[in-house]
DNA sequence: CGATTTTACGAAAACGTTTTCGATTTATAT
DNA sequence: ATATAAATCGAAAACGTTTTCGTAAAATCG
């Protein structure tokens, strides 16, 4: 009942635990036949290493811990796709916490990975995070780190990251090309990086193209599990403010979602009376009627390359190698669909 | 830099390491003061045992691991929410690994969580699973092992379910109550006990209530990550064969949608011309158009007790005591949308 | 005050592996 | 033949903890 050990398999061959450990990993100094002979006997014996054992003796465990605000998320889910996907490649095995948006949580998430002594982590920030000090515990516990997504910039450790400013100019300036005149938006909480950026970009794009930046006409939403709500409501504020809104940049596709449907409540037509663009590409915004008009987020891919950059670091801390971090920057796409797709084309 | 250990302290404090250890975790017989020394020193060192050490000693890891078909889905991200949840409050953690579907892989990957002596497994089977004797490995090897949703009646262990055919009865049932005369099924994959409970609910329905059955009007989904556009195709079929067909109960929501999003496109008005009730409720059910009546399965709730069932098992084989298997039984709901909600009531 | 119990501590084994280094044997070269 | 190199093996330490058991000192008892 008990698992083979190699002293088991050393006994019965009548040769020390040392021979059969080393022959198990092709030792030079083992002979071809004491190499089979183990061979056989640790493969009809059903011989697993204890991996207990090996990491006591490695000080590695092969596996990895990620945090994120959330999971049950369409962008997130297909990070963790990722991760796992490229994390099995190479043996790593994946350990899942979520933040839930707490700076409280996402540090004691932080504890537990520690403590477990993973030997990397990887994270996306939650709105709730107000400093970074948490983010230093891992680096001086010399565990390697990378963050993705929602990252802070003041922290020394590699990083995937989309242009967010970028993509918010595109989805205004795409607003602008079709033909909206007063284009709002409903942004994301203050704090993190992320809403900011698109905000700046929203703003930008406006700026460049000779539309006043007016500040009413942006709503801040919480982006929280009540997004969908939160977007009809702020739907229902922006149609009692400003009638005359003819466009829409919203920070993500579930409060956009919202919106919509608050719209086609009231009976505003999208795109003719307000034209709407989200932000990821959720796999919903696809099938919704009318099709979002969104920026997609390569979420999988974000999971692949921040495994990537955390093996290659985990690899060259082994080697003692001097590390290197380094920021990979993910490009986006505008979606052009539907609810940017006015039937009548403006000017030209 | 090194992480700090029992042996430091110990000499520190110029006492054994036994002491240390014992007093970190109230012995009885440490006496207060040196049980408050050795604390304060942890304490200040930032003393975490080394978790490595501590599971090969106890033998257990706190961790535990989870296969199932796919991370990016609505209903299986509910129940590694609800399973982290749990696992949290009992000091567990999860790692999480995919079968894609794929019986290979799924082998794969129990092999990979056996190696790594996990406390436990909770599972839900791959649609290309067919035969289950790797699964009596999991309890050859001793590992608790818990199956949800997608089981195997066959195994001897503890299961979550819910009661898929009466749930089928009920969705079909109520198109019947709606006045759907002709009454379509997309089905899922033959093999996965789910789909076939599924498919055995609604011809159960149709007979219970004087509709002949008729096979030609099941259709078969892969149910696979192109479910969209297999409810599409099947959609397309369905009205070429049959286009009297006036309701159909499909085995998932997104085989569902790729059918409105099909009859939306061919003009079918849903529901009058024909009703559609899905199977999961996904989140986007609730904001599509139509939105989709459908089938509420509890993912969070079964990942909640999957992990209680887990945890009882594990704590049960510690203390040495008979395990006793318990199949629990989730309710399921009913939840009426617009996609079956005839606006002209039939009969009465 | 001697005998006994209680209190407080530590030595040492054990968990199963990896790896260094030395020892022995065998093969090769001079 | 002897000296040297190559091939093969094993003893033992180490990783850091937990726990059993023994022992010494202190406290309690008659």
């Amino acid at each position: 009942m008990k698992p083979v050990t190699l002293k088991e398999i050393a006994e019965i061959l009548d040769i020390s635990i040392t021979t059969v450990s080393k022959a198990l990993k092709d030792y030079p100094d083992v002979s071809k036949k004491t190499k089979r002979l183990v061979k056989e006997t640790a493969a009809t014996l059903n011989y697993k290493p204890n991996a207990f054992a090996v990491n006591l003796r490695t000080s590695e465990s092969k596996t990895i811990g990620i945090i994120i605000p959330e999971v049950v998320h369409h962008f997130f889910s297909n990070v963790i796709k990722g991760i796992i996907a490229q994390a099995e490649k190479k043996g790593y095995l994946v350990i899942i916490l979520q933040s839930n948006e707490s700076f409280e949580l996402e540090k004691k998430q932080i504890d537990l990975l520690l403590s477990k002594r993973v030997d990397g982590i990887l994270m996306s920030l939650a709105n709730g995070t107000v400093n970074f000090n948490h983010l230093n515990e891992i680096i001086e516990a010399d565990t390697p780190l990378v963050l993705f997504d929602k990252i802070a910039k003041v922290v020394k450790c590699s990083k995937v990251i989309i242009d967010d400013r970028k993509a918010a100019y595109t989805a205004t300036k795409h607003l602008i090309d079709i033909g909206c005149k007063k284009i709002a938006h409903f942004r994301g909480p203050l704090l993190p990086q992320n809403s900011i950026d698109r905000f700046l970009g929203y703003k930008q794009a406006l700026t460049d193209h000779n539309r006043p930046y007016d500040p009413s006409l942006v709503y801040i939403c919480n982006c929280s599990d009540k997004s969908f709500d939160e977007g009809k409501e702020s739907a229902r504020k922006l149609l009692k403010d400003h009638n005359d809104v003819d466009g829409i940049f919203i920070n993500t596709d579930l409060v956009a979602i919202g919106a919509l449907t608050e719209f086609n409540k009231q009976g505003i037509k999208v795109p003719d009376d307000i034209a709407v663009v989200g932000f990821s590409n959720w796999f919903m915004s696809s099938v919704i009627s009318p099709t979002l008009s969104t920026i997609d987020q390569p979420g999988y891919d974000m999971g692949k390359t921040s495994f990537k950059l955390l093996y290659k670091e985990i690899k060259q801390r082994k080697k003692k190698e001097p590390i290197t971090f380094k920021t990979v920057e993910l490009p986006t796409e505008l979606v052009v669909r539907e609810s940017s797709t006015k039937s009548i084309i403006v000017g030209n």
